[in-house]
DNA sequence: AGACACAGGTTTTTT
DNA sequence: ACCTGTGTCT
């Protein structure tokens, strides 16, 4: 039996109230997964099998987080009849949907094996439509596109987000295109997961009756981030038990700009009368001074749900206020402080974050990190799927799975290169257009292939049969995916192609090393036969990119981490620089009227800090190779001055004896 | 096919 | 300032 009574008694009322619909207000810091995981256990204790118990979550690690702690609530699971424990769903909505679908899908016309697509594989899509349209004067960008693209199909039908009817017929014909361009490879990106799932519901009600019998309870977590389809999709399942218990701030939603929708928070009630409103305002976090500044500030919000936050943690110290010269001033003065932490107040790196608004401001504090001989480790910037060896390695697993995959069979045909120049796969790429079919069905076609010179003919024969030979080997049922995989890789000689490509032999081994420790996770699903193992490897692996964070999160340093990647993490110390007018709230948010998002996100990078908090700004900085002067950001004169110490004004004072006499306490401690 | 030069564009990021 | 993508030259 699971312990409720160590929660407070908003989150006990949270975890005790399994059936209807609730809504779950879970401010920063305020024990939210936790309270999810305790309603979970509580409800295996109250006799709900857990394979009827659905948890949805953004991230594959929020997922992973909450699987193991409910693991270790409820160590032993009820038993099925062939012995194996039920587990609880606890996956993301994406994962959710390729499971469905994976077994649906025949029924929307694409093949069981169906691929998913990357975001340089989508990308690539959106790269040849724009290409052959080019007669027309097009002026955005590929991204810029296919963000469009994504943002049109996650809306859903019926809502619109142009206001003239233009530009909406425009989008609509590219995105028929490039749906049509997908569906030929038998791939779908991440949005058709969503929508594609939503198809399925609404043309096979079957299918959404099975769904139904199996999921009758349903969490979603980090409610405040879910798109249009997300909310759909949850409805079609919730809607006609009302078992559905949403968790979310309204408050910390910051991905409006990628399709989130807060009004499916604010406006709950609306499609759940009757839901159940429970306020989790106890924060277990931060210092109360943080928590005034952060109540503060976000106060100035309109349109949400008000919440006080609270702690039994104390005051604690004022939140610091520093203004400096530029960014390398400010980048070494909190490198400085940093090391102060340390070494006189005995403050590991690792209880110690830099946040910032953009990616490029992380380059003069690495600088300053590296000159002080900081160890630091920096989140995001440069994706696992960027790195050439591992789309390249994908794109061969992708084309042994389904040669038809268009997309996956141009990036590898000629890497390394085997006679199969661009200009021959231009040629194929045109035929598989004339014949109304696959780049890799054209190629087998003798009538396609006469059309070449000998020796190119004789390349795509070798090609042919590389792909079958590799796809035949499959076969084998006890097949070793690792002695597999390592042996395609030594056919096709890919070290040495990546030994070409770089300058530097180092790199090369490096890359040659991801490779090698990828390779070796493939066969951990043991259970399954060497093709669905291979199957599950890909989506898998396509829908998490995060493997190496995971092992890199090892050691003392201190992390150096963008406002948006900081939400739900937490840290001793956080340092939060270049508090500029233009750089947050961003430029670009106060041109499209999002300065509401910009408030939050400051509110969720000051939320971040257990103990301490220190806010920098600049009074110039370089943008673009020129140096512009910078004002403080209108946030900072939100926050009431009663918790600030303004170390500007300070430093003009004299150091007080009192000061001094405890950093040399201090000081003197750390030398014992 | 590969190397180099020039133009353009630069928020945030997950699945 | 710097990176990416494209185009041209050898």
């Amino acid at each position: 039996m699971v312990d409720l009574s160590r929660l407070n008694p908003q989150q006990r009322d949270a975890a005790a109230t399994l059936e209807g619909p609730v809504l779950i207000l879970a401010g920063a810091g305020t024990g939210k997964t936790r309270t999810l995981t305790h309603r979970v256990a509580h409800m295996v204790d109250r006799g709900i099998p857990p394979d009827h118990i659905l948890a949805v979550t953004f991230t594959n690690k929020a997922a992973r987080e909450m699987q193991q702690r409910v693991v270790k609530l409820i160590p032993k699971l009820p038993a099925r009849d062939d012995g194996r424990p039920t587990k609880p769903t606890i996956c993301t909505f994406h994962s959710l949907c390729v499971r469905i679908l994976r077994r649906h899908i025949e029924k929307l016309g694409y093949k069981r094996n169906f691929v998913i697509y990357s975001e340089s594989e989508q990308l690539g899509v959106v790269k040849k439509i724009l290409a052959a349209i080019s007669g027309k004067d097009v002026k955005v960008g590929p991204r810029e596109l296919h963000g469009l693209l994504s943002r049109i199909k996650n809306a859903g039908p019926g809502r619109s987000i142009f206001a003239d009817e233009d530009s909406l017929a425009m989008a609509e014909t590219l995105r028929r295109r490039y749906d049509t361009a997908l569906k030929a490879c038998n791939a779908v990106d991440f949005d058709d997961l969503l929508v594609l799932t939503l198809k399925l519901f609404e043309e096979h009600p079957d299918a959404l009756e099975q769904c139904r019998a199996r999921y009758r309870f349903i969490m979603v977590d980090e409610y405040q981030d879910t798109n249009t389809a997300q909310f759909e999709l949850m409805r079609a399942l919730a809607d006609e038990h009302q078992n559905v218990c949403v968790v979310g701030d309204d408050d910390q939603s910051i991905y409006g700009w990628r399709g989130a929708d807060v009004t499916n928070l604010l406006n709950l009630e609306e499609h759940f009368p009757g839901v159940k409103v429970i306020k989790l305002e106890q924060n277990y976090r931060s210092t109360n001074t943080i928590l005034d500044a952060a109540n503060a500030v976000i106060r100035n919000n309109p349109q949400r749900r008000e919440k006080q936050l609270w702690s039994a943690n104390g005051q604690g110290d004022l939140i610091r206020l520093q203004a400096f010269e530029d960014e390398d001033e400010e980048a070494r003065t909190v490198v400085d402080e940093i090391e102060f932490n340390r070494m006189a107040r005995r403050i590991p790196w690792r209880e110690q974050a830099i946040l910032f608004r953009t990616n490029m401001q992380a380059r003069p504090l690495e600088t300053a990190l590296r000159a002080a001989g900081v160890r630091y480790h920096l989140i995001g910037g440069q994706s696992f799927f960027d790195r050439r060896e591992i789309r390249d390695f994908l794109a061969y697993l992708k084309t042994f799975i389904n040669p038809n995959d268009d997309a996956s069979l141009l990036r590898i045909a000629n890497v390394p290169s085997r006679g199969l120049s661009d200009v021959t796969m231009e040629r194929l790429l045109a035929a598989s257009q004339t014949h109304d079919c696959s780049v890799w069905a054209a190629t087998n076609k003798d009538l396609v292939r006469a059309d070449f010179q000998p020796r190119t003919r004789r390349a795509m024969e070798d090609f042919i049969e590389l792909v079958y030979q590799c796809r035949g080997r499959l076969k084998d049922e006890h097949l070793s995916l690792v002695q597999w995989a390592t042996d395609f890789l030594a056919e096709i000689e890919y070290a040495a192609e990546l030994r070409k490509g770089e300058k530097n032999l180092e790199t090369a081994e490096n890359r040659m090393q991801n490779l090698k420790d990828l390779v070796a996770t493939m066969d951990e699903k043991n259970d399954l036969l060497p093709a669905e193992r291979l199957g599950q490897f890909l989506d898998d692996l396509t829908l998490d990119a995060e493997r190496e964070s995971e092992k890199e999160d090892a050691g003392d340093a201190v992390t150096l981490i963008t406002t948006h990647s900081c939400k739900g993490l937490e840290y001793p110390h956080v340092h939060l620089v270049g508090c500029e007018e233009g750089l947050l709230p961003h430029t670009r948010s106060m041109e499209e009227g999002t300065l509401d998002e910009e408030r939050r996100l400051f509110y969720v990078a000051i939320t971040r800090a257990m103990k301490t908090l220190t806010l920098t700004h600049c009074l110039s900085r370089k943008k673009f190779g020129s140096v512009v002067p910078c004002h403080p950001s209108s946030f900072l004169k939100e926050i009431p001055d009663t918790l600030v110490e303004d170390l500007n004004e300070k430093a003009a004072e004299p150091v007080s004896v009192e000061e001094g006499a405890d950093m040399f306490a201090a000081m003197r401690a750390a030398l014992d």
